[in-house]
DNA sequence: TTCCATGGTTACCTTGAGGTGCCTACTTGA
DNA sequence: TCAAGTAGGCACCTCAAGGTAACCATGGAA
C-alpha cells in the first residue's frame, strides 16, 4: 500500500546519499541547466538565478570530479569553455524531472509550506497543546 | 525531447523550492520513516540512523507547523506521543517514493559518484587540460 | 593605452545547520 | 529512596557551506 520499502534509512541507504547529493544548493539546477543543452558558464549565469562565480566554478568542478559533468575548452580567444552532461549526468536528470514534474503539479502546496517555513525559521508550535 | 521545461530556474520556481525543503538534512528520513505509519518518538529514532533527540525535535517541528506532520498527544502516564502525516504531508511521500524508486535501480551508480564526492569534499581538476 | 569580455582563482568573512550535554517533570517498580 | 523510561527544553559550540570582492591573463576594439 505505502509506496516505500521497509529498507533502513542509513547511511548507505541509497535514497539518503542521492538527497544528499541532490540537497547541495546549485546542483539540481546545475543538472537542470545542462539538461537543455552544452552551455557556456556565462549562459548558465544567466539561468540560474543568483547564482555567483565562485559557486558556478565551484559546482561545476565538484559536478566534473563526479563524472556528472564534462567540460571542453576550445582554444580561441576570448576563452571559449562549454559544460555538458556525461552520461551519467543524463542518468541524473531523471530523479531531478520526476521532482520537477511533481513540483509543478503542486505549486500551491509548495507554496503553502514553503511560506510556512520562512515565516517561522526558529521552530515554535503554534497550537499549544492542552 | 527533454523532460524538463524550458522554466527559469529562479526563486520562485517551484521545483527550487522544494529542493530546498527536501534539502533540510532529516526531512526527507522523516517523512519516509512516518510514511510506514504513526510513530512515536522512541520508535523514529530507531529507525532513523544517527539523528539527535534534539534535531528529531526540532524537525517534527519545523514539518509540524509547515502542516506536514500531526502531533497527538494521549494523556496517559509514562507520557505517550505519536506524530502521523496530514494530508499534505501524504502527498509529499510521492515526490520521495519517486526519488527513493529511483535511488534503488540505480545504486550503483550513486554509490559511485558519492564516493568520488567523499574522497574530494575540495574540488580540484583530476585531469588537466592539456 | 585604456577598456571590455571571457573564465577563472584566491583570500576573507558570516551565518546557521546541526551536534553534544545537561536539565526538567512525571510515575512506577525494586 | 533511587533508578528508569518517556518527552522535550535550553545553552553552548563547531564546522563548513556559501557569499563578496579583488585579482590575473588574454587579445581585439575604440
Amino acid at each position: 500500500m505505502r509506496p516505500i520499502s521497509k529498507e533502513e534509512y542509513d547511511l548507505k541507504c541509497s535514497t539518503r546519499q542521492l538527497f544528499e547529493l541532490l540537497s547541495e544548493k546549485w546542483v539540481p539546477g546545475l543538472i537542470y541547466v545542462l539538461s537543455l543543452g552544452p552551455q557556456r558558464p556565462g549562459k548558465i549565469t544567466g539561468r540560474l538565478q543568483g547564482i555567483s562565480k565562485k559557486m558556478l566554478t565551484q559546482t561545476l568542478r565538484n559536478l566534473e570530479n563526479w563524472g556528472v559533468v564534462k567540460r571542453t575548452v576550445y582554444d580561441v580567444v576570448p576563452p571559449h569553455v562549454e559544460y555538458s552532461l556525461t552520461p551519467l549526468g543524463e542518468k541524473m536528470i531523471e530523479p531531478i524531472a520526476l521532482v520537477h514534474g511533481w513540483a509543478q503539479e503542486n505549486r500551491e502546496d509548495i507554496a503553502k509550506v514553503f511560506g510556512q517555513r520562512l515565516t517561522s525559521k526558529k521552530p515554535e508550535r503554534l497550537t499549544d497543546q492542552e
